[in-house]
RNA sequence: GCUCCUUUCGUCUAGAGGCCCAGGACAUAGCCCUCUCAAGGCUGUAACACGGGUUCGAAUCCCGUAAGGAGCGCCA
């Protein structure tokens, strides 16, 4: 039990601890815009220690799949975003709804509506050719009677006058006139409930103080705060958050990024990393780009958030992936690593060595992905040459160079980056050539290509037995 | 069509009447550094949707217009 010692404070501002929910529902994969919704959530649960709810909204059977439900549990594990409750989901909360349900009609607060599709088609038919918005008429709003033959669905009795105000976090007050609205289906004829009947049972019962959420609820939120009030609760503060746009401005879709969110762990970024990019989507704290977690929670505040909404823009997630690499304790990265080099068939045990490797690499790719495929040369035995570098590079005047490197090189003392380093000085300044000529046809030789690390380090994480290895192939390779 | 929402560089944004002939970041161009590729540093190009007000003074306040978006479902 928590202890409330200060409840006796003046209405509306007695102390509440702060509860939030993320509600997706599972009839498409989980992709950014609702990643962001959820971390604009968990953040503002965690930076005001309250409580941060998952709850699946799965009430529509027919569109909803088990594999979006998967999506979205495996993508919140991903991203660490942990809730303090559920996973719940609607559907098995149905005795609930039907409670409500039957109490509304008792009361009087909802009602049957016989009313045939057919029927509801021609009237919105009808009013789109008055040119007026098409909304129900509320023709069984106060009928009683039934009709044999059509299943019918429960309405909400709307207020018929005054209004609603919502006042929101980021948008402010609006303002929306009872008149405007209809009375909702809150029931369907075959007597499940439907979205914005649970979301109202659901918030109130679970307590949910703040409801953030994209703003193509903003105009729901008035017929929620009617059943709110229907239900004798207390309505939430509301929050309504820009959507996320595409690349190209347009609404986000499957052709441009609304991907599920796990294809960015398969493409190799840092869930802090798409974390600090979302969390820059509409909102910001003075010019600071780079976030660790706990600097999000810190900084993190509603009223700090844009209303118009923002494309989503994959060179800025890539640059701040690799700062993200390079800010992040290498071990760390080592962990989210491995699944790439596994892709690759790739198995490394000694981490001690990947942290190296991160190190040495992440200042020259973007993602992790990319990490795994510029370090294959690490492993294995030999290296594939490519044909263009190997022409350009393994000329016969550098392969004489390679030939006396070879055997200094074998009789290092240590084999370390900075003795690499002094035998190749060495080499070069006997011969007055630049550090590059002996460099370059060594890279290739090592690592088959023209671009690695530091050659001194490059050689060094490579060892020196494969190192001699592959120097012996490409000198027997040479015609 | 009706109701609601939105509008600062290509993109993400700072800006809460004078600090702004608008700052930062990504991208982009140039230079520096350099054994490759990068990273890093420096420099440049680039924006207050438009029109009226209010005010000594407006990116900031008000009103229109335009353009986008959302909702108007027995979808969520």
């Amino acid at each position: 039990m928590v202890p409330f010692a200060t409840l006796e404070n003046a209405p509306g501002t007695s102390v509440m601890a702060v509860v939030t929910r993320f509600a997706p529902s599972p009839t498409g994969l989980l992709h950014i815009g609702g990643v962001r919704t959820a971390l604009f959530s968990w953040l503002y649960a965690r930076r005001h220690g309250g409580k941060f709810i998952l709850r699946v909204e799965d009430t529509d059977r027919e569109r909803s799949t088990d594999e979006a439900v998967r999506v979205i549990l495996e993508g919140m594990q991903w991203l660490g975003l942990d809730a303090d409750e559920g996973p719940y989901y609607q559907t098995r909360r149905f005795d609930r709804y039907r409670e409500v349900l039957a109490q509304w009609l008792a009361e009087g607060k909802a009602y049957r509506c016989y009313c045939t599709k057919e029927e509801l088609e021609q009237l919105r038919a009808e009013q789109m050719a008055r040119k007026e918005k098409p909304r129900y008429d509320g023709r069984w709003r106060d009928r009683t009677d039934t009709r044999p033959g059509v299943e019918p669905v429960i309405r909400f009795k709307n207020p018929l006058e005054g209004e609603v105000v919502v006042e929101d976090s980021v948008h402010g007050r609006v303002v929306f006139k009872n008149s405007e609205l209809d009375d909702l289906v809150i029931a369907r004829g075959d007597g499940t409930p439907t979205y914005n009947f649970c979301v109202v049972v659901d918030d109130a019962d679970m307590g949910v103080t703040h409801v953030i959420r994209g703003d193509d609820h903003l105009n729901n939120t008035p017929r929620q705060m009617n059943m709110l009030a229907a239900l004798g609760a207390q309505v939430p503060r509301y929050a309504h958050v820009p959507m996320i746009l595409g690349p190209d401005g347009a609404k986000l879709s499957k052709r441009h990024g609304a991907v599920s969110v796990l294809q960015y762990e398969e493409d190799g970024y840092l869930p802090d990393a798409l974390l600090n990019y979302l969390v820059r989507l509409g909102w910001s704290h003075g010019d600071q780009e780079i976030f660790t977690r706990a600097e999000m929670i810190a900084a993190f505040d509603i009223a700090d958030v844009n209303k118009a909404a923002s494309a989503f823009n994959p060179e800025k997630l890539l640059w701040l992936n690799q700062q993200h690499m390079m800010k992040a304790e290498p071990a760390s990265v080592v962990r989210y690593l491995k699944p790439h080099l596994a892709r690759l068939g790739i198995e490394c045990a000694d981490d001690a060595l990947l942290a190296k490797i991160v190190v040495a690499q992440r200042e020259r790719v973007k993602t992790l992905k990319e990490m795994a495929q510029n370090s294959r040369y690490f492993f294995g035995e030999g290296v594939e040459l490519d044909p263009k570098a190997a022409a350009k590079h393994l000329t016969p005047e550098a392969l004489a160079l390679l030939g006396q490197l070879r055997a200094s090189l074998a009789g290092l003392g240590e084999w370390t980056a900075a003795a690499v380093h002094a035998a190749l000085e060495a080499l070069a300044a006997t011969h007055s050539v630049g550090l590059g000529k002996v460099a370059q046809p060594l890279r290739v030789a090592v690592t088959g290509n023209t671009i690695s690390p530091p050659i001194d380090q490059t050689l060094e994480l490579i060892g020196r037995v494969r190192v001699l290895a592959r120097l012996d192939a490409a000198l027997a390779a040479a015609p």
